[in-house]
DNA sequence: TTTGGTGCAAACTCTTTGCAGGGTC
DNA sequence: GACCCTGCAAAGAGTTTGCACCAAA
């Protein structure tokens, strides 16, 4: 859990409180959520945020790589705070995305993908999406 | 290389010069591409398809299995003809995204997420995301 | 004749952009 | 005062939808 006003500070951008707001949405619901979903919980404490400062807020951050956006199938940008390596279980439709965790597949993947060396191509990251049905 | 007249009939679709021209834009034009690229590329040889039509034949096909979305950043849909196992290199920003063999690497993974036993989520397909730099 | 499928255009959703106002160093 | 950030509203891009027409079983 990062202090994300050292974090905004550090990339030098002001503190702000609709941005401290913005990250703490996504840490708060942390569904990966989209634009929508963020702008409406912070609604209930700052009512006049306005939708263009979220996506603003949003992209910067993820610029500053303080934030990332998780790949979907093309409908909506969603949003993950938690940049450590970790993956992604996806309903077929995509629509809800959970958080998977696993080291070891992380430190086989890694090593596996170092040893292989893709010609022409600089690897920066690694991410499993696996998809399938959740039983609840 | 599937016969997309055959797949259509078994699918109980109609094989039309649209749908057959669709299915052929993707994997001619294949990489990975939106619906706006599939509808140029079409649009040479039937100056008259409609933009409707190739989002509702894409919108088919996915649910018919005949095609697959590609997940991405959220700014497009894309698709892919390829429905044998494979994996994907991304650009940093996602708007270049290529194939990724490795039959090794399918094995492997299977097998591992097979013995995890992932709680309350059966898997039915497993996608890796190489996210680096293309070097040309 | 009934059932899809297509073209066209309008509608809709999500995201970006321009600009005026406000706060901060 | 210069700069950055915000709210608001309009614009833009991508996708979906409704409807009339057409073609094939």
């Amino acid at each position: 859990m990062i202090n994300i006003r050292e974090k905004l500070a550090q990339n030098g951008l002001k503190v702000t409180p609709q941005r401290v707001a913005v990250y703490e949405a996504i840490t708060r619901l942390n569904n990966h959520p989209n634009a929508e979903a963020i702008t409406d919980y912070i609604k209930r404490k700052y009512p006049n945020i306005a939708v263009g400062t979220v996506y603003n807020t949003l992209e910067t951050f993820v610029q500053k790589g303080i934030i990332s956006r998780i790949k979907t199938n093309g409908d909506v940008m969603r949003y993950d705070a938690d940049l450590n390596g970790h993956h992604h279980l996806y309903s077929r439709d995509a629509r809800r995305i959970e958080d998977y965790h696993d080291e070891e597949l992380n430190q086989f993947l890694s090593e596996y993908i170092r040893k292989k060396q893709i010609p022409n191509f600089t690897v920066e990251d690694i991410n499993v999406q696996i998809v399938g049905k959740f039983i609840d």
